[in-house]
RNA sequence: GGCCCGUUGGUGAAGUGGUUUAACACACAUGCCUUUCACGCAUGCAUUCAUGGGUUCAAAUCCCGUACGGGUCACCA
C-alpha cells in the first residue's frame, strides 16, 4: 500500500484539494493588512488576551485593514459555557467590532470562514489528507503511557525531552501496518514527520523581539486528534492563518517556543508565514515574587473587573497602550483628543519582557480623564453602569437628575476640575451623603470643635443668622467669617492664627469643618459652599435638627 | 534538565559607544497655596543601569562568564 492509498483509506469522504481551497478564499490583495483575534473559549478573557486585542485592533485600524475574530475550540473538553458569549461582550463594550466573524448558529460575516474551528473540520482534513499522502504525516499508535514512560527516560538521561528520532515509534510503521492497527480499531493521532535537524539553526524575525537564531523542530508534533476529529492548535494555526491571509499574528510570549514548529509547518506547504508580534506577559507582583498574572488570584487579570468597577473603557484602553508601546503617554501628551488608532503603533517599542500591570496608573489617566468630561457624560456612564452593577444607586441619582448633576459638577468647570473619580464605583462612596436616601450617618468627624452643645448652638447661629441661600461665594465666605469673628476667642484670619495658634481657640477653618460635619457627616468634602447651596434650606435644617 | 527571552528607581520605562551630572509619567515624601479634602505649584526620591571580567581614549549601551526572573518542552490553547 501506498502512502496515497492509506490516506485515501483515512479520508473517503474528503475529495477537496487545496488548490480548491486556495481558490475558495484567495489572497486579499497586496498590501492589506490582516489581523485577528483568536481565543479559545475555556474561560473567561484575561488581561493578556485584552492587550493582543488592543494590538490587532490598533495594526489592522492603522492600516485600513481587517481585523476578525475566530473561536479556537478545538479544546472540546475544556471549553467552558458562555465563553464566546463574553468574548463577544467584551470586544462590543470596548468597541473592537471584528470585520468578519461568526456567531454559532446565528450570523457570520466575511467571506474567509467558517470562522469557528469546530466547523472547518473538513477544511483541516484536506491539509492532513494531503500530508499523510506525501509521506509527510503519519498516524501515531503511542500511547499515554508509553509517551510519560519515555519523558522519564529521557530526562533521567538527560537528553532533550519530546518524540523525535528513534523516540517516534510509529514513524516508520508501513502503511499497511498503520492501516491494520486503525482497523484493528486502535486509537490514534496524526503526527507531522518533521525533516527538521535541532542542529540546525534558522533566524525568526519577531516584529516585538527583533532576530532570533532559533533551533529547527525535529519533534513529530501531533497535529490532528482522531478523537475529535479537530486539529491541534499548531495546524490550525498554520492552515487557518494562511487561508484567512493573516498577515499579522500578535499573540502571548508563551507562543515563542513552538515558533520552531510553526516554522516548519509553513516551510513544509511552501507558505509564506505571518509577520508575527509576540506581546509581553503581564505580571503580577506577589510579595517579593514576581509572577505571570492569575485570573484566580488576581481580580485584576479578568476583564469583568473594569466593567464592574465602572472603569471607562477608555481608561482602560489607555493604561493598555502604554504597556503596549512605551512612548504612547509622550505621543498622547501632544495628541489630548486624538483616537489611539491614530498613533503610530510600533512593535518594535514593545518590550520582551513581562510588564507589571500597574492599577495606581490606571487610577490616574482614569481620573484625569473623567475630570475633563461634562457634567453631562459623567452623569450617562453613571447611570449606564450603575443601571447593572448598583440599581439602588442607579435609582437614587434619577429621581432628581438635575440635582444628581449638579453635584457630580461641584469644582468641575473650571481650569483645573477636581480629579474624584477614578471609576464609576468610586462615585457612591464620595457623594452618598448628597441624598437623602443614603444620609444615615453612623459616625460624625468632628474636627476641634466636638462638644454637642457647642456644635449645636454654632449651626443653630449659623442658619439663623448668617445663612442666605441667594449668597454668591464671596459673601457666603464672608458671612462664616462673620460668623467666627461673632465667637468668643475664635478669628477668621488664617495669617493671625498660624502666627501664634495658642493665642486663639479656633479659626474659621474649625468653624467651617463644624458646618462641614453638621451636615455632611465628614470633614473632607468638595466645595462647602456648593454643597450649602445644593442641599437647601429644608435639608440643612433637618440635619441640623437630627444631630445628636 | 534542554531550548528561548529578559534583568535601568516602588511601577511603566527613555536610552543601541561620547551633549546622560540616566528623560518622561505614575506612586511616594516634604513644602507652598488653601475654610476641609482634592486640584495646582515647588522640591526630593537610581553617584548608577543584576553581577564578575573583557574590548575601547570612552560602555547602561559591544563581547564572555555567573546569578536571578520568566516562558516552553500535552491527543491545552
Amino acid at each position: 500500500m501506498t502512502n496515497k492509498e492509506l490516506a485515501e483509506l483515512m479520508f473517503p469522504n474528503i475529495t477537496k484539494t487545496i488548490e480548491d481551497l486556495e481558490k475558495e478564499y484567495p489572497e486579499r490583495g497586496e498590501n492589506v493588512t490582516v489581523t485577528r483575534f483568536a481565543p479559545s473559549p475555556t474561560g473567561f478573557m484575561h488581561i493578556g488576551n485584552f492587550l493582543s486585542v488592543v494590538i490587532d485592533y490598533v495594526i489592522a485600524k492603522r492600516n485600513n485593514g481587517v481585523f476578525f475574530l475566530r473561536n479556537e475550540d478545538t479544546d472540546q473538553a475544556r471549553e467552558v459555557e458562555g465563553a464566546v458569549e463574553y468574548i463577544m461582550h467584551v470586544l462590543d463594550h470596548y468597541k473592537f467590532n471584528p470585520d468578519e466573524y461568526e456567531i454559532k448558529g446565528g450570523v457570520t460575516k466575511g467571506n474567509y470562514g467558517p470562522y469557528i474551528q469546530s466547523e472547518r473540520k473538513d477544511i483541516y482534513k484536506v491539509f492532513i489528507k494531503y500530508l499523510i499522502s506525501e509521506g509527510k504525516a503519519y498516524p501515531c499508535f503511542m500511547t499515554a503511557e508509553e509517551m510519560a514512560e519515555i519523558r522519564d527516560n529521557q530526562a533521567k538521561a538527560k537528553v532533550r525531552i519530546g518524540i523525535y528520532g528513534k523516540f517516534a515509534k510509529s514513524r516508520n510503521l508501513t502503511p499497511d501496518e498503520a492501516w491494520e492497527r486503525i482497523q484493528a480499531g486502535e486509537q490514534y493521532t496524526v503526527r507531522l514527520k518533521s525533516e527538521g535537524n535541532f542542529n540546525h539553526t534558522f533566524i525568526f524575525n519577531d516584529l516585538a523581539n527583533g532576530e532570533m537564531k532559533l533551533h529547527e523542530n525535529d519533534n513529530d508534533t501531533v497535529i490532528y486528534k482522531s478523537s475529535t476529529e479537530l486539529p491541534t492548535y499548531h495546524f490550525a494555526h498554520l492552515v487557518d492563518d494562511h487561508l484567512m491571509r493573516t498577515t499579522h499574528v500578535i499573540r502571548g510570549q508563551e507562543w515563542m517556543a513552538s515558533v520552531p514548529v510553526h516554522y516548519e509547518l509553513f516551510k513544509t506547504f511552501g507558505y509564506k508565514m505571518p509577520k508575527y508580534v509576540h506581546t509581553p506577559l503581564i505580571l503580577k507582583k506577589d510579595g517579593d515574587q514576581i509572577r505571570k498574572i492569575s485570573k484566580r488570584k488576581d481580580p485584576e487579570a479578568r476583564m469583568t473587573f473594569y466593567e464592574e468597577n465602572g472603569y471607562p473603557i477608555y481608561s482602560v484602553i489607555e493604561s493598555i497602550m502604554t504597556i503596549a508601546n512605551s512612548n504612547y503617554e509622550a505621543w498622547r501628551d501632544g495628541h489630548p483628543d486624538a483616537e489611539f488608532t491614530e498613533f503610530d503603533f510600533s512593535a518594535k517599542k514593545m518590550s520582551p519582557s513581562g510588564a507589571l500591570y500597574d492599577l495606581d496608573k490606571l487610577d490616574n489617566i482614569s481620573k484625569n480623564y473623567i475630570s475633563r468630561l461634562t457634567k453631562d457624560q459623567v452623569f450617562d456612564f453613571l447611570d449606564e453602569w450603575s443601571k447593572e452593577y448598583d440599581k439602588e444607586f442607579n435609582e437614587i441619582i434619577n429621581k432628581d437628575v438635575d440635582y444628581t448633576k449638579a453635584i457630580l459638577n461641584i469644582e468641575r468647570e473650571q481650569k483645573k476640575p477636581r480629579k474624584d473619580y477614578a471609576k464609576w464605583s468610586d462615585v457612591k462612596p464620595a457623594i452618598w451623603y448628597m441624598f437623602d436616601e443614603l444620609y444615615n450617618p453612623e459616625e460624625f468627624a468632628w474636627g476641634k470643635i466636638n462638644n454637642m452643645d457647642e456644635i449645636k448652638s454654632i449651626v443653630t447661629n449659623y442658619v439663623e443668622n448668617y445663612y442666605n441661600p441667594d449668597d454668591d461665594k464671596e459673601t457666603w465666605f464672608n458671612r462664616i467669617k462673620e460668623l467666627t469673628e461673632s465667637m468668643e476667642g475664635y478669628t477668621s484670619n488664617m495669617k493671625e492664627y498660624k502666627e501664634n495658634p495658642d493665642a486663639f481657640k479656633g479659626n474659621v477653618a474649625d468653624v467651617s469643618t463644624c458646618i462641614r460635619v453638621a451636615l455632611t457627616s465628614r470633614d473632607q468634602t468638595p466645595d462647602l459652599y456648593e454643597i450649602i447651596r445644593l442641599l437647601g434650606k429644608d435639608r440643612i435644617v433637618e440635619r441640623i435638627n437630627n444631630l445628636k
